[in-house]
RNA sequence: CGAUGAGAGAUGACUGUCGCGGGUCGGGAAAGCCGACGCGAGGAAAGUCGGGACAGCGCAGAGCACCGUACUUCCCAACAGGAAGGUAUCCGAAAGGGUAACAGCAAGUGCCACAGAAAAUUACCGCCUCGAAAGAGGUAAGGGUGAAAACGUGAGGCAAGAGCUCACGCGGCGGGUGGCGACAUACCGCCGGGGUAAACCUUACGGGCUGCAAGUCCAAGUAUAGAGGCAAGGGCUUCUUCGGAAGCCGAACGGGCUGCUCGUCCGUCGCCUCAGGGUAGGGCGCUUGAGCCUGCGGGCGACCGCAGGUCUAGAGAAAUGACAGUCGCCCCGCAAGGGGAACAGAAUCCCGCUUAUAUCUCUCAUCGCCUU
RNA sequence: GGUACCUUGCCCGAGCGGUUAGGGAUCGGUCUGCAAAACCGGGGACGGCGGUUCGAAUCCGCCAGGUACCU
């Protein structure tokens, strides 16, 4: 069980942000509207990348995004096993962006289920796609 | 002990588990590997309002424009910052304290709505003189208008009046005296003034422009804008075999000298050689600095000097977090217990200012009460 | 991160120290069988807080909100 976050699973690049947002599916899961894109692993390891969204428009105070990133962060961290799981099983590689839609900040604990239920509504979106393809 | 005012400071502590960003060390051929140690948000990190450091560009020179500052002396790298004072004004019974864009409308120009006769060389009702009257002249005390009406009060004086004269008061200029100075003045002489400079402006002093997305290096890679050489010499239209030719217009045109002018300098068509733009990626800039702490000395003070100690974030779509517990702090409750903790997140770095802020601590001043 | 600028009724938009123009929209009326057009009339605003001034939308500070540019 890793529980880590290390900085090869943020994405950082302009391009593979642009290829994300015009190539990717999407859905919302309040709070939250996910983007992910599911593509070849390549010659690099099995990862699940993650980008962050918190709107200026939705939370002037730059210490309240912080504040919303970090549980984000926190939570993710603590669920992304089940989507390596089945990552790991089909040897695919995922980029995912959480785009934060509320405009009040949750607790700690409220914010661990709803990105609980993200991931599961994920992991069941993709293994749709799988059966529809065979 | 309490109240009021002013100033200074703090912005919870510790433990465990998981996680993040830098650094150092060890292992490893290397890794998105393993391990150890240590560091990791603020007083405002904010606004970007001043001032610097730093960087690039520019800089023969002169003038103008533009912008900023505006009581004095001192401090500071510098400032629109600070200290000590002066003056004005406000609060207070007093002690004392707050506030000030605080140079000049007695240099010039402009403006002063409505009302009013008149808003600056004024004269409506008045008052006085002359005149039969119409009117002419003198005058600015009183009335009325207005935010503001040609120093205020009293006396003398006069036809009536008026700084016309005198006393006191307000103010200006010159001199004396005191103070480094702003300035003060129960001193002397001369003078009499509507307001407005956050109106133009005048005076004095100061100011190159742009900002780390500044700038610079690397690998990859080529546009023609850079450099050099040969060489050539303006612009427009038409034709063209793309070499050039013809016609017309003008004595040039374009650019640099960071807004303008003078002045001054450079370039112009084509060919060859060198060099290598933007975008995306990575490195540097990037944190040792007008630094912080302690002590001693100097100064009323801001601050300065000396000695010793210390290293204290450095990211890059951007780390500094989550959970649990214990102890402090505040609130509710007899108690068990329950609830709460403001404003707010570094982005090149400093010094200030401004704005947002819960709670607590300390110092000083004044007043009140109690005890000795 | 830095640098310039803007804010006047529901919307657009003049105003540069002296009662905040005008147009569209809206509401009421006239006209019409009803509406449109036309005509008449009404309500409604200087982003906020201070300062200068007799007097501030205007001049000067400080906040708030918004826009553009630099990569």
């Amino acid at each position: 069980m890793i529980e880590d976050f290390p900085k090869y699973e943020h994405i950082c690049k302009e391009n593979d942000i642009q290829s994300l947002f015009a190539k990717g599916a999407g859905f919302s899961c309040y709070p939250y509207r996910v983007v992910y894109l599911f593509k070849p692993v390549g010659d690099k390891p099995v990862t699940c990348r993650l980008l962050l969204s918190v709107s200026k428009k939705r939370f002037h105070h730059a210490f309240k995004r912080n504040r919303v990133k970090r549980l984000i962060r926190e939570s993710w961290r603590k669920n992304k096993q089940a989507l390596y799981e089945i990552c790991e099983r089909d040897t695919i590689s995922v980029d995912v962006a959480l785009v934060y839609n509320a405009t009040v900040i949750h607790s700690y604990e409220e914010m661990y289920r709803k990105t609980a239920k993200a991931v599961h509504e994920l992991v069941n979106r993709y293994e749709k796609e799988i059966q529809a393809t065979h």
